[in-house]
DNA sequence: TTGTAGGCGTTATCAC
DNA sequence: GTGATAACGCCTACAA
């Protein structure tokens, strides 16, 4: 007995009025059109069976279905549930759901995605899918979908964004670095064609350059994922360089994490022989041994500050493109040391 | 210019058929119903146009969304994020999408979600919320739709659920304990109300009666929430009494975590001092110092299982309600040591 | 202020 | 095998 579903018909017939009627009282934008009284009359009908207005039906008419497509690496990075919890948290008071799809940093895996959610009609996008270059975003203006992007900014500034001002925390983190006597710092950057791994490394590069300090080509790896073994080895290369480096700045926690590893492995400790610093201080990254000095930022906010873009847009807000840049937070723990 | 979209009509006129026919050739379904000649056409016509069946207009009309609700206590709990994506990756293969819905183990939180996602109109639901008591089951139920449990079962078997084999993970715990010499073991279990608490707290009664072993009740301590304050809290308890355990099993790895930093407050060492074993091998639990010794099993495979298990019964599958219970592995790390 | 009528895009049920 | 027709539930010009 799948509940016979009560409709706007229905509730027109209790209340005693037309479904156009109804209609107009059950709908708070146009409830004004009708008489108070009569308004009040169809409320109490759609009380008092229940009555819930079939998504669907509304979708195909009002050609909206209030659904937006979230597109994000993966799911298992412990960065997204925070940031997708925010997302739809803040989308959900505005009644729109989120349509989570996981690419795996694959092109052809997101492009099947996207338009499998373009199948279904989402309203509109929010993208965290990091590849700097990518045909999706014109496409999706060109469609006419808001996109909101996540993590990472349109180079040109041509779409709403919102991210942590990386520039700015490595800054941070190259200053307390400096501030603790280090001199000779070592860089594990990240993929430059991901746009945090990139915006880390010229940050590392600026900073370093502010502090006056030099950086032999022999002090930078790059990895080519945001992985721990990326991160192992990476390190593992600067470190049989044999340059005697006293710091690394890794392009996040997890590659941070590599770092320990490597030094673990050449028998050297955190802090005592080496401080490391990460990025995004990741949940339960403050349980290693020794807690990780990185970079915080509000995940959660991320999302909702995303969501909230995108709801300006869907909400035919059509003002000049925001761009916010996130505060970042320098958390120091115990895996950075003076130098000695 | 948001695209005019092409619609069965169009495809239709192009393909000089009917509407009807054009939906008979397109749907694998009905098209045995067509003369191959002209659902090759029709095939065609719509490859050329790029059509996109509309899934709502579609939706409408079968009264299925090829939408399924999935309730989980929290997003963030990083045990969730892989049998997420088990869920969504086994669905997305049948052409469902997972609305997910956190309910922060909040009854009414749950029952607003659980309605939102009512009126959505989804197809089924998969439930992960953990409270043992739960009204919502029975309504969803009496509704007529179909419902799959995760990391819990329904007391009665009446419902299809997948879970790991809780008793025989704890059991296989205390017999690695057991035979490294351990006889003083305690418990930090978690809440009670809870399935996987429950379950793991009898595991442990039973295991350790299977050894011949006394559980005098100052060895237990219940745990209010999976949380690593409540492990430390917990543990902190029993170390107190002064009874001279030797080894601590704790109802989940946050727990365990918690009765690492009860340890470091008493000034004991894993496992110089005290073994620890936590439960469900959450990701990153590994890269703890000391690593630790855990019961693992695929909790993608849960979220696959449990899709699955839901795509039978949305595809009229009536058989009999199956219950998966998977298969636990004992991963042992460092936090146990032979009793010196 | 309220009723009428038509249509959103698709599919199910008839006829032919 | 194919075409015609109606209906899924709702919204919105337009008319009254």
């Amino acid at each position: 007995m799948p509940e016979p579903a009560v409709k706007l018909r229905d509730v027109a017939t209790l209340a005693g009025v037309h479904p156009a009627t109804a209609s107009r009282a059950l709908n708070p934008e146009t409830r004004l059109l009708v008489s108070e009284e009569t308004a009040s009359r169809v409320l109490a009908a759609a009380a008092k069976l229940g009555y819930r207005p079939n998504p669907v039906a509304r979708s195909l008419r009002t050609r909206r279905s209030h659904t937006v497509g979230v597109l994000i690496p993966d799911l298992n990075n412990p960065l997204f549930p925070p940031i997708v919890r925010g997302l739809e948290d803040r989308l959900a008071t505005a009644g729109y759901v989120a349509l989570i799809g996981n690419t795996d940093g694959d092109d052809a895996r997101e492009r099947k995605v996207f338009e499998q959610m373009r199948a279904r009609h989402v309203d509109g996008y929010v993208l965290a899918t990091a590849h700097l270059r990518n045909p999706l975003l014109a496409e999706a203006v060109r469609a006419g979908m808001p996109v909101v992007l996540m993590n990472r900014i349109a180079e040109d500034y041509s779409l709403p964004a919102v991210t942590v001002d990386n520039e700015r925390g490595v800054k941070m983190e190259i200053s307390h670095l400096v501030s603790l006597g280090h001199r000779k710092i070592a860089c594990v950057a990240g993929p430059q064609d991901v746009s945090t791994g990139l915006a880390r490394y010229r940050g590392f590069q600026a900073a370093m350059a502010a502090a006056g300090l030099e950086v032999p080509p022999n002090r930078v790896a790059f990895a080519r994922a945001f992985s721990i073994e990326e991160g192992r080895r990476c390190t593992s290369e600067i470190l049989a360089d044999g340059d005697g480096i006293t710091a690394i700045a890794a392009g996040n926690d997890m590659l941070a994490v590599g770092s320990y590893r490597a030094l673990d492995q050449a028998g050297l400790a955190c802090p005592a022989d080496v401080s490391v610093v990460g990025f995004n201080d990741m949940p339960f990254i403050d349980m290693l041994r020794p807690p990780l000095t990185t970079v915080a930022f509000s995940h959660y906010q991320v999302g909702t500050e995303a969501a909230q873009l995108l709801l300006d847009r869907l909400n035919g807000s059509t003002g000049p493109v925001k761009v916010l840049y996130l505060a970042p937070e320098l958390i120091v723990r115990s895996s950075t040391a003076r130098l000695s």
